[in-house]
DNA sequence: CGTAACTTGCTGGCTGACAAGCAAGTGGAG
DNA sequence: CTCCACTTGCTTGTCAGCCAGCAAGTTACG
């Protein structure tokens, strides 16, 4: 009884304040969907009262959309620092392609919540809006970075996308289903052990897929 | 002015009411979710009134976990189906392999509302829900059919877990993501020659991680 | 065959719960 | 004093579930 205050009420801080309802919208959005998110459940998770997530992004759906861009930005420079790292590395593009499969695989185990986000998304939303541009300027990106990591020629370019598709379905699809269809099939993702597997797992798989090696005129060496 | 019936009145069916309910709420929660379909879109979708479903079903949740149930079924037997087609054609496990891609495949294709009811379920459903143990019962059937199928000897059941969860990420990953990452990265996934190339693609990864035909002692010759 | 008694599919009004958004209010910091 | 961060009261709307009722169809009975 020492406080009538029934918390500690630190200091006000627009940005911080800001940077928590954001963070809380992510988590309820990523879990329960939009529409079984309340802005009130928003506002208690971020320690906050019931207005202030409105008070700050005016609708519920200007705040889903500032948690997609601030997710998608973040997902953006992933996909740029991995791509430098991969050019300058100057390896055989097989390492490459080993180096890139455990990048992603690292960085969706990392981000549960970005990938559930986005699949949620792809399921069209619990309400329908309109497409994110930053979803496809970071897809169009992750191509890009791929096809020139692996150094793909332009005649196999089919290859190449049903390669990239495979890829990302080979590490996403057991994020999202960790907790269901993984547990069926027997194996426990929450294993030290997992992830190690899955890496070599899925490298195996996509390099005996890569189109011949082929070094053709299409090489850049710009630089 | 003929009649005053605003419409043409069928005759009395519980039966197919039902089923239309049913038809109706597993398009409505397969587009919107749980939480964004409401119990009147239903009954509007099914061309009944608005307390119908409420009528055969009681609660919102209970006509979901109806729907849920009716689709694992429809799944369960197509599993089963396709297994005994397996066993009975007898053929090298390579094409055993090819068919059941190409089957898994076609599903997909055929059933996008089951998938994506799938995915929203494995996301956590809007709602948290008790887990469906049908789902369960399916995945394990499938996971005990593709085993015997290849005849996978016991030594190599972490291969054959991995494989399977490949199995079912390269096929469901391109039907649910078919009109946002896919496009993004150039496929056109209507094309006529998508589905053939993708069970191609996906056939040839899955062939390469295929462990050694060595087949054992624990290759079962019942009957 | 005919009609009354009864069952059952189906409807629509009602209510309480809850949520989004707004606007007036409060209180701390410069 | 005065912004600005943040809260709280209120309005409006939606939705799930309940329930009384109606009418299509069925059985009992003359």
């Amino acid at each position: 009884m020492a406080t009538l205050r029934p918390a500690p009420r630190r200091t006000r801080d627009a940005e911080r304040t800001r940077t928590q309802v954001l963070d809380a919208a992510e988590a309820l959005f990523a879990e329960r969907g939009f529409a079984a998110s309340s802005m009130a459940e928003i506002g208690a998770r971020a320690g906050v009262s019931r207005g202030t997530p409105g008070y700050f992004f005016r609708t519920k759906e200007l705040l889903y959309r500032a948690v997609m861009e601030r997710s998608f930005a973040e997902a953006l420079e992933t996909v740029r620092a991995g791509r430098v790292r991969a050019l300058r590395s100057g390896r055989p593009r097989a390492e490459v392609l080993e180096g890139a499969v455990s990048d992603y695989v690292d960085f969706v185990a990392a981000h549960p919540l970005f990938i559930r986000l986005i699949q949620r998304e792809a399921l069209g939303a619990d309400d329908a809006f309109g497409d994110l541009p930053l979803g496809r300027a970071v897809g169009d990106e992750a191509v890009a970075a791929l096809a020139q990591e692996l150094g793909f020629p332009t005649g196999a370019r089919a290859e190449a996308q049903h390669l990239l598709l495979s890829l990302v379905a080979l590490t996403w699809f057991p994020q999202l289903h960790a907790d269901t269809l993984v547990r069926a099939i027997g194996i426990d993702p929450s294993a030290k052990r997992f992830l190690a597997t899955r890496k070599r797992h899925i490298t195996a798989l996509l390099l005996g897929a890569l189109p011949a090696p082929h070094r053709s005129s299409s090489r850049r060496s710009r630089r």
